[in-house]
DNA sequence: TGTACATCAGTGAACGCGCGTTCACTGATGTAC
DNA sequence: TGTACATCAGTGAACGCGCGTTCACTGATGTAC
C-alpha cells in the first residue's frame, strides 16, 4: 500500500525503511493538523499518513493520540518559556521595558504558533496526567512571576501588591487578548494591533497598581 | 431497535412516536455532551442517542453537527447578554457597583454554563457562517461597551480614554480569567476566587485609567 | 575487513466499531368539510 | 360530531468509510568477535 511520498519539511527520508526521524515528524504533522482543525480535530491515523508511514508506526513513539498532543503542548511550553525569558532579559535594560517586551513576546508566540498555543491552553489538555506537562507550564508562568516581583519591588513597601496577584492579572489579560484577538478563525477584529492593546492595558494597570488600594474584596 | 428510554430532563415524552420537543431536547443533549467532552468531543449520532431518538431524527431539526453547536452557542450568547444586562442594571445604583456586578455575572455565567461558554468562545466556532451568531455575540459585547461608556463619562474630558478600548480591555481580562481559572478540567488554582481576582484587577485598572496617559504605543 | 546475530523501527493486512447520511416508510396530529 | 386527507416528525435498515488497535512480519542498523 502506498502511504504517500511525503514532504517532511527540511530533510528527505523517502524510500528508507527506517524513517530515522519519525518522532519529530509525527510531532510536526500533529502540529500542522492542529493548526488546520483545532487540537481535537484530527486522528492518530491521519498523523501517520501525513508523516508518510503506516498507521501502526506511531505506536512505536506515542501511547495514543492524547500523549502525542500532550507532547506537542509540553514542547510548546518549553519554547514559550524560553521566548518569554529571552524577552524579559532579567529585567534589562529596565523592568518596565523588559516587561513590555515580555508582553509582546507572549502575543508573538500566540501568533506564530497558534496551533501549539491553543493546544497548550485547551481545557481538555490533561495537565496532570502526562509527566512534565504541569511542570513545563509552571516554568513558563514563573517567568511572568519573576518579572512581576521585580516590578513590585519598585513600589513603596506599605502599598506593595502581592507579586503573584500581579502576575496572574497580567497573565489573564495576555491570555484573554491572545485567545480573543489573535488565535483562531473567529478572532474578533479590533482597532489597532493586539500588541498595542496589551501594552495599553498593562500601562493603565501598572499606573493603577501603585495607587490603588490592593483590596481583594 | 431500542434507542433507550431516556430522561429528557423535566418532561416525559416516552412511548410517544412524536417526541414533541425534540429540538430543545437535542440542544440540551448537545450541551451535556459538550460539558463532558468539549465542544468537538461528540457526534451527531450520540446526540440522537442521548435524546432517545433514531440517528436520522436530528436531521429534521439541524443541518449538521456544526449547525447544532452554533445554535447552542447562539442561545448561549443571548442568555449571556441578558445576564450581563441584568447585572449592569443600566448603571444603578452607581456605575462602579453595577460594573462590578457585571464582572461577577460574567464569571457566574462561565461557571454555571462552562460547556456553553467554551462553545461560545471556541476558536473553531463559525461566527460568520451561521446566521445571527455574530450578531448575538456583538449584542452581548454591547452591554460591556455601554457600561464602559458610562464609566468613562465620569472621567474628565481631556484625559478620557476611548470607551471601546476600555470595554475590550475588561472583556479580555474577564475572558482570560474565565478560561484560565474557571472553565475546564485543567483550570489552574489561584489564591482566592476568580471573582475576587477579577474585581481586584478591574479596580486597579480603573484606578490607572483616570491618571495614565492613554497612549496607544 | 567480514560475518553472525540481536535489536528495533516500520509494514501491511486484519478486526470490529461507530459514524454520517440516505431512503422509503409509518404513525400521530391537525384541519377542511 | 365524524371522517378523509395532508402534513410532517420520527423510524429503522442500509451503505460505505475511516478509525483505533493488534499482529506476525521484515528490513535496516549496529555491534561482537
Amino acid at each position: 500500500m502506498n502511504w504517500g511520498r511525503h514532504r517532511h519539511g527540511h530533510h528527505e527520508h523517502r524510500d528508507r525503511y527506517h524513517h530515522g526521524n519519525l518522532r519529530e515528524a509525527l510531532l510536526e504533522a500533529a502540529t500542522q493538523l492542529i493548526r488546520e482543525n483545532g487540537p481535537n480535530g484530527f486522528s492518530f491515523a491521519q498523523v501517520a499518513r501525513h508523516a508518510g508511514v503506516s498507521p501502526a508506526a506511531p505506536y512505536r513513539h506515542f501511547r495514543d493520540r492524547t500523549a502525542l498532543v500532550a507532547e506537542v503542548a509540553r514542547l510548546g511550553f518549553e519554547k514559550f518559556e524560553s521566548e518569554l525569558r529571552g524577552a524579559w532579559r532579567d529585567g534589562e535594560p529596565d523592568p518596565r521595558q523588559a516587561f513590555s517586551a515580555c508582553g509582546r513576546a507572549y502575543l508573538r508566540f500566540a501568533r506564530t504558533h497558534p496551533a501549539v498555543y491553543s493546544a497548550m491552553f485547551e481545557p481538555s489538555l490533561p495537565l496532570d496526567e502526562e509527566p512534565g506537562l504541569r511542570a513545563a507550564s509552571d516554568r513558563a508562568f514563573d517567568v511572568l512571576l519573576q518579572a512581576a516581583e521585580r516590578l513590585c519591588a519598585d513600589i513603596e513597601e506599605e502599598q506593595r501588591p502581592p507579586a503573584r496577584m500581579v502576575a496572574l492579572h497580567v497573565w489573564a489579560l495576555s491570555h484573554g487578548i491572545a485567545s480573543l484577538f489573535v488565535v483562531g478563525n473567529g478572532a474578533r477584529s479590533i482597532p489597532g494591533s493586539p500588541e498595542e492593546m496589551l501594552e495599553a492595558a498593562v500601562l493603565i494597570y501598572l499606573a493603577g497598581l501603585s495607587r490603588a488600594a490592593t483590596k481583594t474584596s
